[in-house]
Formats: structure tokens, C-alpha cells, sequence
DNA sequence: AAGTAATAAGATTGTATTTATCCTATATAA
DNA sequence: TTATATAGGATAAATACAATCTTATTACTT
């Protein structure tokens, strides 16, 4: 329904990820010290992602977690919907909510478009254009 | 955090009171029928929107509530932002998060981006608009 | 003055969601 | 075969959400 912690914890993983696109795995530990995240949390996290097909990962030594698709093609708004599944920023917006005012009600005809307008401003964004203006240095 | 179910109450509960705008006070178990919301709940949600001076209470007979201000003047912004107070999409938002990326984190910007653009919506709407094109009637 | 009708306000409850944490299993490289 | 890393299930703690209950307060009506 919102957009939790855990979204903005899997933009993050990500944004960490994009600094080293070029193949190697890196660890979630260092991706939790790097970013301030709880380590077993983004380890769920990352399942998620791993299912969606956004990142791939390997287990055991040498293992970690890579990108599987380019920074350039991920927008902010692929991360969120991946984490969040489909988003509704009211209840009445979700698929399965049953509304006696359907389908000619105008609360919900506007909260749909200021919900599109959100979704809208944070598709504008891909993971590459956040690594390129990002302050966080590389520090590892 | 997010836009609740009592936001989208408070959203109706104007928009039945608009119709009436003409400083009669609307008993509140009238508009819950009329809306299909739960009385006391609703009830509740007046009480908020009574102390951000968006509605006016009068108890006893001929009681009721009524709006405080032209229906022209409230935007559906205006009313969120009463029921839910300062808006935050992500927790990282709110203003007493701490984060050790601030104030340079372009992850926090652009989620204030999205917010913003959602609110901007909602602010672009008044009760008298959307009174205007309901759909529903006034059946009492 | 008494009775009735309406909202105000506080307490409480139930439920769902969020945010973790723990433990065991599984895969992988050295 | 051992050390290391993620996978996945179970569970727990905290918070938020939605709703209800009860008692007070206000105000009209008779």
C-alpha cells in the first residue's frame, strides 16, 4: 500500500550494487555496512529482488550479489513496484477492494491520477542516473 | 504515513456537506448512511477535521456539522493533510527521521520528488469541483 | 426544570502490516 | 571437506490502522 523501508532499502542495495557493474559479486555484508542497512533484512530483501529478476545472486565463497540487468534500464519505480508489488497509496485503489461508488466516483478518479502522477516522477529515474549524481563515495 | 481509509472518509464526508452548503447543520449519522461509512468512526474523523477548522459542530437538537469554509477554498490536499497531518510516502521522509545520508542523498530527493508531484494533484482539486461532477445524488 | 438528541473525548480492542531476528538448509569455492 | 555465503521458514516485536464502547457535554424542546 506504501512505500516501506524496504523499498527505499532495495534502492539503496541497488545504488550500491550499480557502483561495480561490471560482473563480481559483491557481499551483502559489505552492502549493509556500506548503506547503514540491518544485514538479515536486506538479505530478504534481496530474495525479492532476486526473484523479480533485478539482481542475480551465488551463494557460498566468492558469492554475493550482482545487478542482472544494466543500471541504465532500472528505474526507481521498477525497485519500488518489485519490492511493493502493484502500489495503491489508498485502499479504495486496490484491485481487490469492493466500492460501492465504482466505477463513477470522482475521490477515486483523483486519488488514482495524484497515485500516477508519483509513479510517474519516479520512473523518470534509473538506477544510473542516481549512481552518477550520487555524493556516497565508493569507499570499500 | 500513507493516505488512509479515514482520509477517503473525510474526503466524502466534505463532499457530502458541500452539497448542502448553505449553513444547515448535516447530522453525521445522516452523511455515514448516505456515504456508507461507519458512524462512530466517522464521527472521530469530524472531530479532526472540527479542530483543523475545516467543519463546524453543533451539539443537540438540530445539531450537526457543517462546513466552516467555501467548498471552493478547500483543496482534497488540504483535507489529507488535516486527517494525516505532515505527508510522508517513505519513512525516510519524515521529518524526524534520521539518516546518515542526509542532507546529500538523492535517493531522499527523489522520493520527496514523487511526493510532491502527488500532492501537487491533490491541491489542484477543490470540494467544489468534485461536488460538481459526482456522480452521486443527493437523496435526502 | 426535565428530557431528549446530538457531538466530544478518552479508553480500549482487534487486526494487519512492518521490521526485523533466529535458525536451519543449501550451494559453492578453495 | 571445510569455510563461507545466500535461501527460506518461523517467529517476534513494534507500530499503525480501523473500529467500537463508554461516558461526558451541549443544546434544543416541551
Amino acid at each position: 500500500m506504501q512505500l516501506t523501508r524496504q523499498s527505499e532499502y532495495a534502492i539503496r542495495t541497488l545504488l550500491e550494487l550499480s557502483k561495480y557493474s561490471d560482473g563480481e559479486f559483491i557481499q551483502s555484508r559489505a552492502i549493509a555496512i556500506q548503506q547503514d542497512l540491518p544485514v538479515q533484512f536486506l538479505n530478504k530483501t534481496v530474495q525479492i529482488l532476486a526473484r523479480t529478476g533485478l539482481v542475480e545472486t551465488r551463494r557460498g565463497m566468492q558469492g554475493g550479489i550482482r545487478l542482472a540487468v544494466k543500471p541504465e534500464t532500472i528505474t526507481i519505480a521498477d525497485v519500488v513496484v518489485a519490492i511493493e508489488g502493484k502500489i495503491a497509496i489508498n485502499p479504495c485503489l486496490a484491485d481487490d477492494y469492493h466500492c460501492v461508488n465504482r466505477p463513477n466516483c470522482r475521490v477515486h478518479e483523483i486519488l488514482e491520477r495524484a497515485q500516477s502522477a508519483m509513479l510517474a516522477e519516479l520512473d523518470k529515474e534509473t538506477l544510473a542516473d542516481l549512481v552518477r549524481d550520487d555524493n556516497n563515495e565508493r569507499v570499500i
